[in-house]
DNA sequence: AACTACGTTCGTTAATATCGAACGAACAAT
DNA sequence: ATTGTTCGTTCGATATTAACGAACGTAGTT
């Protein structure tokens, strides 16, 4: 996955391919990684990294630190990052009935959209009690045991489902996680019935959450919307009260994003 | 500027530097741009253009509009972004204090750092009432007329600075702002001797703030705060106090960052 | 219906990125 | 001190590769 070579298809460009997956790899790193490393890390020989590292360090898309020689991530991508946020109006729209929701429940609410398979978080709104939720906006967490996740895929035609999802593993995380495609199929089913999706501890232990579709114009389901806390507290709430309000919300938001007859 | 044939020195990788100038076209274009638009733009021609973007479009890093045909900024800049911030200290550290000074006198206050001479600002706390003040974070401002910026810049290395400068001509935005190289390099040594910049709508009519530099462990002016408000408000408030208050602030984030002797 | 502008594809050619080898510096171990 | 290792960096020859112009199909417009 990290290998630059295993790329079918059509005619690319490669060095921009490779220096890409480089910022990716620096990226993942989570902290300073040195060039040998990184030359490693995307199977590529120490003086052609070089020429691609210090292109993109040239433009600010990534920096050495001086003291230590190694490199992190530049200032460039956080100025690009937030130009595309500031063009999306699906955060600008939620947000205040993300603000809502978390208020009501005085949980953590997330807005998330899905990206080649897995689930990005767009936004989110802490609750002011939520302790343990290990989220990060712009994080990436895999579809398949999160509620955002199951939502945004139930929504995807079930052949292209078919085709993203051959031949991957679907990851155990804990003794809730669902492994195998049938029974992930028929509760895809059940999401696209009820219009919602419940994660009971499939991602992390002690983790409930429960989330809905967001719709736009085009009818298209854009991102998806979830309120998590500890499985305690959720299990002590009115179930049925909480999904429709994050349905509630969601549709809402959905309206206001061009969506009829939600 | 935009154009790709201009960038000097040592050997780059011309790909990658024609694809990261076309993501930053797309940027400053703030909506969809079509490719033709975008050769232009950065000087090619509409298949090499083509190429370059594709690549791109595949990665995530930027996405085509199936209706229009037309490009804007992908998801994953903003995944890199997030990651970016992160990794930063800085931005954590300094949120708790930006909050309490921003609470303190009901105005904006804004974090920023230095990058090829202009200001990008990291992170900002609005004020309940500041009407008005358009920034974003993630943005870029010049530095010669703003107050963070005169900060930023009267650290560098004055040889460096003329160096970074030269040729350059500071544009005017209002009847206040300095655009000759004279002033401002006096006015560069005063914020040294007194350790915080005013910016008296220089940039913004109407407009004034107090900045004060954000030094780190290793002694390098890493950032800039500042706080800013409608001039009539600035004007009636004390002065005095008020930039005391946001040098002493600034100097509570560094010492934080490591800085001694503040 | 003709026309324009767009995104896209293709083949050739020359420009260009690639790689191995070698360098100097920093650091650790002996 | 000295040796050995590891790091980031430089360089030049070679072959890969990306660049370009021209042509295609498609929308939308005149």
């Amino acid at each position: 996955m990290l290998n630059v070579d295993d790329m079918g298809g059509d005619r690319y460009i490669q060095s921009v391919f490779r220096a890409l997956k480089m910022m990716e790899y620096i990226a993942e790193c989570r902290q300073e990684a040195g060039l040998t490393e990184i030359g490693r890390g995307v199977g590529l020989s120490k003086s052609t990294t070089h020429g691609l590292i210090s292109t993109l360090e040239r433009c600010g898309y990534i920096r050495q630190n001086p003291a230590t020689g190694k490199y992190s991530l530049g200032l460039k991508l956080f100025e690009l990052g937030q130009a595309y946020a500031a063009g999306l109006d699906l955060r600008e729209v939620a947000l205040p009935y993300l603000r809502e929701l978390s208020a009501r429940y005085q949980e953590t609410v997330h807005l998330a959209v899905l990206s080649e398979g897995d689930v990005v978080y767009i936004d989110k709104v802490d609750g002011p009690l939520s302790i343990g939720i290990r989220s990060r906006v712009g994080g990436r967490n895999p579809a398949h045991c999160t509620g955002v996740g199951k939502v945004l895929i139930s929504a995807v035609d079930p052949k292209k489902l078919e085709l993203l999802y051959a031949g991957k593993t679907m990851k155990r995380f804990t003794e809730h996680t669902v492994t195998d495609w049938d029974t992930l199929r028929s509760e895809l089913q059940k999401v696209r019935e009820v219009g919602y999706a419940w994660d009971r501890e499939e991602f992390e232990n002690e983790l409930w959450c429960v989330a809905a579709p967001v719709r736009d114009g085009s009818d298209t389901v854009a991102a998806a919307i979830s309120l998590s806390g500890p499985a305690q507290r959720m299990k002590s709430t009115d179930r049925e009260q909480v999904a429709a309000d994050v349905l509630n919300t969601a549709q809402k938001i959905s309206r206001q994003l061009g969506y009829r007859d939600g």
